[in-house]
DNA sequence: CTGAAAGCGCTTACAG
DNA sequence: CTGAAAGCGCTTACAG
């Protein structure tokens, strides 16, 4: 704003008012519909039909009405619209994560650009809110419901997030990142994007094996999110089609952090001393291995070969230097976008199920 | 939204409109002001003067909005509310960076958070804005020009940032992070939070002369912004200080990036072979730096002392761990936000500046 | 302290 | 194709 609206004699009935008017004493006037109208010499309405779409609009109109919008500088007063339409013209990108652990990984900065910036291109502004709390929850679920966002863009890892399903329920339309738990009563899951991560974990588990390993371990990821879950189900299957008998002092758990990442392959280490290889569900724990591995006076790969998943920038800061699974971050933000808006126009929900890519690097 | 809009018969021109109808059928109806007034047996002129801090209502009168606004949960209508204060609710969080740099920066996810959190707590939400390129910077100075947004936490490492000048001329609070560039014309600098780079140098290349060093290198930021310069000034003062006879052999110049560093201590070693510290304005380039010494096979800290900046999660993912200077990032955020919301209710322009913090690790 | 009324800037049937 | 008019949900002087 930052202007004072003075009185317009062709409105009758308008009035001065000297809200918003700038600290620095500018008095600048912010042009309405009905400025480009008079100086186009139409109506508010014919000026209102050309910015929605132009129909029925003549090209003269048209045209009057468009180089009246640059002689005045208009933009379009989005709360005067959203106020009628019932629309707000922006969507939330949504964090539901107690621990934050998305925003001490890399690949959440590449997804919240690449909304923002796919977002934009629509002309939409994204609005980041954090519900990490139950207070938080409770307020961000009050807001989007009353219809202050038209969409959002969920993400959070963990298995029962009662927000997706309050959203839900309050008629928002939701896309999420990862697959969502499958509720225990079967609830119909709702759209989202996510990446192979079983399809990953069976490759970067088979190039284990063609490199020669046989006694490959994995540390899974947290078995109550879907990518731990789905990344460990990939191994067995890999393992169990090639013959190799399944093994399950091979397999821990950890919790996608980097000491537990340490902390699990130490353990493997004393239950399996043979074990070749290792799979790791994620790269910083893949780092917490590497430093295990060096511990224990075993080289990487000559000894044993370790694998990551995610190809995060701690995949390349390491030594040896981390062959990994590439997650398609930039994608899946772009395909986010792409789905909600297809369900802000009455789409049905969808599943999109992204490819990702085997990066060889040192480690194995 | 997502709700059918009935036709109220205690408003007479009341219409019947079917918008906003959720997807899947539901017919909730979203509570306006006027339910609560109904329910209290009040005017919506008293609900709203409840709602907005409560002058000139009787307590009963409170009372009874309090209890009609939680039976009908009513949730105020922003754009409506908007409309007529000319205030639109909400921040712009605006990344003005060509080369993305922040992204990549793990601080950045500390400072957005930071942001996010401290706009909650008023009730205000973020809206996140990349002006990359002059297509984007235009689309949203327009955007922002437009009073969409009350107030800008603006991030741009770079100097000669049309941005943010735009902004002010435009009548909109701009709260920087970081020191702005000293204006060629002595432009009057905004409204900025920012650490103190001068003093961290000095106190890192005091902590190096204090462990013995002698020969103390830099390598610099880029000289065309803010922190580049002070940093290198902080080392310049105490070295002039100490009684170390200046030596501009001793000083390069990198970009912040990794590889940067990498090639400027490279050169460093050509040149002054002697040299038994070097400071590093950034952790990133103090990587690199770490990279350039084992090639050279020089040990660090033994043969050569290494103090990073920034305290960012590459200083403990290296090997030896890094020395370096704490930025106060989370403090940081907080300030923007205070400093923001003291400009949006008329303050005049004010600078923050934040002690750093040294951290000993390995390298120094 | 409180109600009735005007009006914020826009969109959208409704008649031409 | 186009204009006049109603109305979105709220706030705010203005009278009581």
């Amino acid at each position: 704003m930052g202007g004072t609206r003075s009185t317009d004699a062709t409105r009758p009935t308008a009035r001065t008012t000297a809200r918003a008017e700038g600290r620095t004493g500018e008095r600048r006037r912010v042009p309405t519909i009905h400025d480009v109208a008079r100086v186009a010499g139409v109506s508010r309405g014919t000026v209102s039909r050309f910015l929605n779409g132009g129909h029925h609009v003549s090209a003269e109109a048209a045209e009057a009405v468009r180089s009246a919008i640059h002689s005045t500088g208009y933009v379009v007063n989005r709360h005067a619209r959203s106020l009628i339409t019932g629309r707000s013209g922006s969507v939330a990108f949504l964090l539901t994560e107690p621990q934050e652990r998305f925003f001490e990984d890399p690949n959440f900065n590449v997804l919240l650009r690449g909304c923002t910036r796919a977002l934009a291109e629509h002309d939409i502004p994204l609005l980041l809110m954090i519900a990490g709390t139950p207070e938080e929850q409770l307020r961000i679920t009050r807001y989007i419901g009353a219809g202050h966002v038209d969409g959002v863009l969920l993400v959070s890892s963990h298995t029962g997030d009662p927000v997706a399903g309050q959203l839900a329920e309050a008629g928002i339309p939701v896309v999420a990142c990862g697959k969502p738990a499958i509720g225990a009563g079967g609830a119909v899951p709702g759209a989202h994007v996510a990446a192979d991560d079983r399809e990953g974990a069976r490759v970067m588990v088979r190039h284990l094996l063609d490199t020669g390993r046989r006694r490959i371990a994995t540390v899974a990821g947290p078995q109550d999110t879907p990518g731990g879950v789905d990344r460990l189900l990939g191994y067995r299957e890999v393992l169990a089609a090639s013959g190799v008998p399944a093994d399950e002092g091979l397999i821990a758990i950890g919790d996608y952090s980097r000491d537990s990442g340490e902390r699990a392959v130490t353990e493997l280490l004393a239950r399996r001393p043979d074990l070749d290889a290792v799979f790791v569900a994620s790269d910083l724990m893949a780092r917490g291995a590497l430093a295990a591995l060096e511990r224990a006076g075993r080289r990487v790969p000559e000894d044993v070969a370790v694998g990551g998943f995610d190809d995060s920038p701690a995949a390349v800061g390491s030594r040896p230097e981390l062959t990994t699974i590439r997650q398609p971050w930039a994608r899946i933000s772009t395909e986010m976008v792409r789905v909600l808006m297809g369900r802000m126009a009455g789409e049905e929900p969808s599943a999109v199920i992204l490819p990702t890519e085997l990066v060889v690097r040192d480690s194995a």
